[in-house]
DNA sequence: AGGATATGTGAGAGCTGCTAACTTTCGTCA
DNA sequence: TGACGAAAGTTAGCAGCTCTCACATATCCT
């Protein structure tokens, strides 16, 4: 029940021609409009800037309405997360699909799209994994978060030609993610700041790819 | 002026008795007191989950009185930040003093410290790299980051073999600096679950460092 | 049609951030 | 020594937010 980002598009009821999106009286789709709104609040007052009120009148609403669909300012907020993890993953599924299966290149992909991610909405990306509270009572996400590691999981195994639980490979997937997700907060913590500032995704990620998958029976890095 | 984490101790204007920290009648140092509760809320209720008004109930002072010493909330968090930013880079030093000047173990054990630094205070650490507003308005919060950043920067330098300011040593210094970061976020975020579960922090450290400072010339890691 | 249900509104209780005006304490200097 | 000004605290209070409750309205199902 409830599912979430319905683009199913409750198509009019009456084919009147209000323009857009101010639609049906009651209103449609209030639930997408609010996480949409608080995406943007997240995004321009960082995360903890923003009110389910102010979310409200953007949408048009009473300051009541949102709690017909959502119980918690919390659940909003991990309904934005849910959709920002959903994207996060076709994102990287994309960057992969994008190269040759099991090239290192496909790996990279991955990663540039993961940090592409951070830099476009660096608020989003920092509530995603900024959150506290609720975050333990929410499976779904935990799901979804590991639905992401799978992805890089599925690319690094291919690169490597092994199977997918080889442990070795989930091993390097940890750490390339690790490298990913660090390089990102990095970079939109400090966007113009610092030493990092005239690093090139692409290369960097490449190298490091390469470092940590070129050479698994080389022992070139030596895991445990 | 105004010091900042004054452990200066106004050293009791009367010698009464009264166990500790109750101290002066005008409070004494209300500063300092606010910054520890407010680093104990962020610490268990989360980064937004903290209220001044909670802090100065903890502190046993009229809920306006923090706005004497602090223009904001966002101020109070900065201070926090500030306080925490010092330690940190304090147990990185100490880390890397551990170890012979120059030597691969220095440089895991100045990762290492960052890691147990956010194993330990993860609301803290969380804070320290979610913070947004006032972010830019804070020069001495960049200074400090940088300042960490430089024992990084110092420790890989020395292990290479080269002089401070050389490009290259940056460079692998910034690779180890996000790989950190990304590991001690993963490993926060998800205490408990997903693969990274059994990972031996100091071993994969090393490895990394290895990995990614063994070589310079044979090029195992080719950057850019 | 008619009731059940989902989805909206308005009023309001309780908390919070922050300001203003007042009071007490401390340091300092004539 | 005592008066004065600044520092540090207090109470009162406004505005804004979260969330609930009772009520109104639109939609769906039979």
């Amino acid at each position: 029940m409830s599912s979430d980002q319905d683009t199913k598009d409750t198509s009019a009821p009456q084919p009147m021609g209000t323009v857009a999106p101010k639609a049906a009286y009651h209103h449609g789709d209030l639930r997408a409009q609010l996480i949409s709104a608080v995406r943007d609040l997240v995004e321009t007052h960082g995360p903890d800037g923003f009110s389910v009120a102010e979310a409200a009148r953007r949408a048009g609403v009473s300051s009541a309405a949102p709690y017909k669909h959502f119980k918690d300012r919390h659940e909003i907020l991990r309904g934005v997360v849910s959709e920002a993890m959903d994207r996060l993953r076709a994102a990287m599924e994309a960057g992969a699909a994008s190269h040759p299966h099991g090239s290192l290149e496909a790996v990279s992909a991955v990663g540039q799209a993961y940090v592409d991610f951070a830099q476009a909405e660096p608020g989003v990306f920092r509530l995603v994994f900024g959150l506290t509270e609720g975050h333990e009572n929410a499976p779904d996400l935990l799901a979804k978060g590991e639905g992401c590691f799978g992805v890089v999981v599925q690319a690094v195994s291919a690169c490597l030609g092994l199977p997918l639980g080889d442990a070795d490979a989930q091993r390097r997937a940890y750490m390339l993610w690790s490298f990913v997700h660090g390089h990102s907060f990095l970079t939109i913590d400090m966007k113009h700041k610092v030493a990092s500032a005239e690093i090139d995704d692409w290369d960097y990620l490449m190298s490091i790819s390469r470092a940590i998958l070129a050479s698994t029976r080389e022992g070139a890095v030596p895991l445990s």
